[in-house]
This record gives structure tokens, sequence and C-alpha cells, in this order.
DNA sequence: CTCAATTTGTTCGTATGTATG
DNA sequence: ACATACATACGAACAAATTGA
């Protein structure tokens, strides 16, 4: 039994399509350059602990995306043009989110006016109800994101063409009558449903970026609600962890007045 | 051909576990509560245009699993101890970082006196060498992130033994000779290899969170790169968008000067 | 109590995919 | 390339348990 069937019990996907993800992994993370030979196929077979046929179906889907090349009697190689993928940053902070999203160009889905969004513990307040806006990101023709947000009412009425064709938080930045409390996001790893799958064009159960985003006004009410699924690949987080600048009042200029977080409490 | 195969094609994932995979996620998201009857088998054959037997396969691993209960004539019922999920928070700045770590007991597997980081742009200048300390962390004694720290050589010669046996960021933190530039990190999902697979107890292939950690000084050295990978299913990641506070000097009680990060050139 | 409707449980046959040696 | 074994997936038929009319 090869040192991975325990390894492979955990996970019942196909052997041959575990070690192709190994070497796709190698190859993208530039353990193997490009134009670089690689191992032999007795050499995987070892390393691997598998047979010979099941190493040569795994180099062959890696074939198939142009990521390898066999040549007879020579060896197996990196192809040169290993293009390295291009990143979506994750905003971390209201600047470079509303920054984010002002190019962006949702594909609305549909528009709900009967619905209410999840709150978790320090979520706000519910407003008395709410619109709910579904659509896609794209980025280059290419879906990123699909996203389901919760709008108050209140806040909807007030710009409802608007709301209907920008992203949602740039209108909410842009309007200076509401003033802004606390704005969270929370991020953790999911995977794909039937219905994500397809609208991003990922593999069911593919894994994803779930973020809870939520955006509290002066009132302790949680006006914006956005449920937002990035598809992991192309996702990126860059996190200072020596104190990023607060977002500044001079910010107001834009006409959001932001109240600055309180300096105690958050350590009690 | 069913509306899936499609996906499936992309996939490659056994059809059966696919759907395990989708109805376990409406069971933990609680779209499905405990106790209550889901979908017959008829109703789940249509919605995922699948076989029979292929949709009672998806149930058994749920059954093993001891999330589904089905009984003959009556139907399928959600079990009732649906005990959620927890989560470890990934630190978002310096303080809880610290924090998090200080209860932590790594476990070492390997010490390299001879091994050089992967530097990104913005990662500040290497020292001259690195010591490189291999461990893993463990939470309840199960271990929940595999941690490659590369540390400059001369920080880790004036305090070998405590960095041989606490977390490396604890220590630094607590030396007063040493000023911070600045910290941040950058996180990308990534899947899991063999090695990693084999060290978390997670199938290959699995997701995770790759983090990448890197420590400035005021020379603008990299005095500690961290490449850490975290099994992604038990991480949450709490980020407040209008300005988490700065790290502030007075934290200096504990020994670190730590240099505000500049107002400018951020956006620039 | 019986009957019918509903729903899970079981089995057969067939075709294709996966993995070994 | 071949022979073997087992896993995956389909469709269809039938058996067994539960409920309510």
């Amino acid at each position: 039994m090869s040192k991975l069937l325990k390894a492979y019990d955990r996970s019942r996907v196909p052997l041959y399509i575990q070690v192709a993800s190994v070497l796709r992994t190698r190859i993208q993370s530039g353990q193997w350059a490009a134009g670089e030979k690689i191992s032999t196929l007795e050499e995987l077979e070892q390393e691997f602990e598998v047979a010979r046929v099941t190493v040569r179906q795994a180099v062959d889907i890696l074939r198939e995306e142009g990521l390898l090349q066999a040549r007879q009697g020579l060896g197996t190689f990196v192809s040169r043009k290993t293009q390295d993928r291009h990143w979506v940053k994750l905003a971390t902070n209201w600047n470079s989110l509303i920054e984010s999203l002002k190019g962006n160009v949702p594909r609305r889905l549909s528009i709900d006016y009967d619905s209410k969004p999840n709150l978790a513990d320090s979520d706000g307040e519910l407003a008395s109800s709410y619109v709910k806006l579904r659509s896609v990101q794209y980025r280059n023709e290419d879906p990123y994101s699909v996203v389901n947000v919760h709008l108050a009412r209140e806040v909807f009425d007030l710009k409802p063409d608007r709301f209907k064709n920008a992203a949602a938080l740039v209108t909410i930045d842009e309007m200076r009558e509401i003033t802004l409390r606390n704005a969270h996001q929370m991020l953790v790893i999911g995977s794909a449903d039937p219905e994500v799958a397809d609208l991003l064009k990922i593999p069911i159960g593919a894994p994803t970026v779930e973020a809870h985003c939520v955006v509290i006004d002066d009132g302790g009410i949680a006006i914006y609600v956005g449920d937002i699924i990035y598809r992991s690949e192309s996702i990126k987080l860059q996190i200072d962890l020596l104190g990023p600048q607060p977002v500044l009042p001079k910010r107001g200029r834009n006409g959001v007045k932001v109240d600055l977080p309180r300096r105690k409490s958050r350590r009690a």
C-alpha cells in the first residue's frame, strides 16, 4: 500500500487527480521552473508510491492544460509560458474597498423586496425591512464573485435607481445623509454549491472565500449586509499588522462623516 | 446529461461526493435545521439530476458522519446534535497575534542553519543568513497549522534556547533590543500537498490558508519570515474596515518600541 | 383492519473509470 | 498493451416500514 493511501482514504479523490494537483502546485509555485526537466516517471512512481500508469494519467492532465510537455526518450519538461495568475486584492479597509469597487460593473441577477439578512452577534440591529440585491462581479469578462446584498429599505428608497445600477457601498459612501458607526467583514473558507459553481465557472465543491460584510449607521442599524462569495483562486489578502492607518474624518470631503472607532473596550 | 455533468467534468470529483458536500453545507449552514425532514430521495434525485443510487451514496456518507438519520417509510432527518464548529480567529494586528500565540505550544520538527526565505517586493531586505525553524501548532491535540519560520541569524543568536522552545514572534515581542519598522501578512488560499496533508490530518488537495508573514526591523531587514499553512476549515478572519486602532507606542511597556507606520506613501 | 400512498432500503444488470502489476 | 479487481454511475424493479384515509 502506498504511503498516500491513508491520505487517499481521507480524500476519496482519484489518486491520479491528487498526483496531478501536487505536480501542478510545484509548477505554479516555481519549485519546478519553466523549461526545466521534471523527475522521470520512475522517480515520480517511487516518490508517490503509485503505479506507473497512474503517474502517466496525472502527467497527461497537465499536458492537456499546457503546463507540461513530454518528449519520448528525453523526459518531461515544464512549458515556457507559465503566465502567473493575476490576483484580486481583497480590501481590508473602507477607502480601498470603495476604491476597488468604483470600477466594477455588477451584473444584476435579481431584486427581492421582501427578505431578511442573517446577522451575527456584533452586526447591529435589524432595520424594519430590506431590499435584497443579487449580482455577479466581473473582471475582464471573468466572474470572480457572487454578491448578495441586503440593503435597508429606507436607504434604498433614497436613491433606488442608483442602487439598482452601481455597487451599493459606493453609493452609500457618496451619500451625505448617512453617517457610519461601524463597518466590518468576516471571512471564512467555504465551498461552491451548484449554483455558485455555475455562476463563477468553478467546479462544485471548489474552495471559495465567503465574506460577510456589515455596515452599521450611527443609529446602530445594519443598513448594509453583504454576503459575498469569491472564487478563492485569485484572491490575495494583504494585512498590515502594525496598525493600518485609521480612516480619518477628513475623508468626509466625500460626504461620509465617519465616527472614529472607540479606543477602549477592544481588549477588555 | 445531468445539469451537473458539465460541472462534474470541471471537477473530476466523484458525483456522490459532490452531492454529499452540498448537503453537508446545507446542514451546517442551518438551511436545514436540526430535527427537520430533508427532501426525499426522489426530490434530490430530480434536483441534482443524478440516479437514485448516487443520492443514496451521498446520504450514506452523511449518515456515517452522524449528520443525518434515515427512517424507512418516513424520510431522512437532520440529527439533533449539530454542534457548531469551533473557530480559530486569525489575528489581524500585532497585539492580538502575539496574544494568540502565547498559549500555543509548537512541536518542533526541524532546525536548518542554512536556508534562505523567499521575499516578495515589499518584504524588506534579506539578512546575511537565517535559521529555519519548522513546527506544527496544536489546539486541543488537533493540529491546525504548519509553520516554517526563517529567523535572521543575528536575532536567533541573541536567545537561541528561547527561540528553540517558544513561538518566535512572542520572543521577538519580548526583546527590548529590537525595534520594528513594519510587520505584514499576505494571505492566499492554497491546497495541501502530501506532507502538509499528513501533518494537518486533512486530505491531499484540501484547501488551506497560506500566510506569508514578514517582520522588518528599523534597519529595513526582514528579521522574521513566517510561511504558515492553516487548515482552512476552522479559520475565521475578522476585519474592521473603519480603521482598526493603530498599535500605540505605549505598547513599549512590554519591551518593543514600535515605529508608527508612516502616514504617507501608502496610497501613493 | 385493510388499503393506498409515500418513502427509504435492496438488488440486478450494464457501462465506464480507476489502479495495480 | 493486457488481465484483473474494484469503484462509480445509471436505470429500473421490487421489498419493507410508516402514515393516514
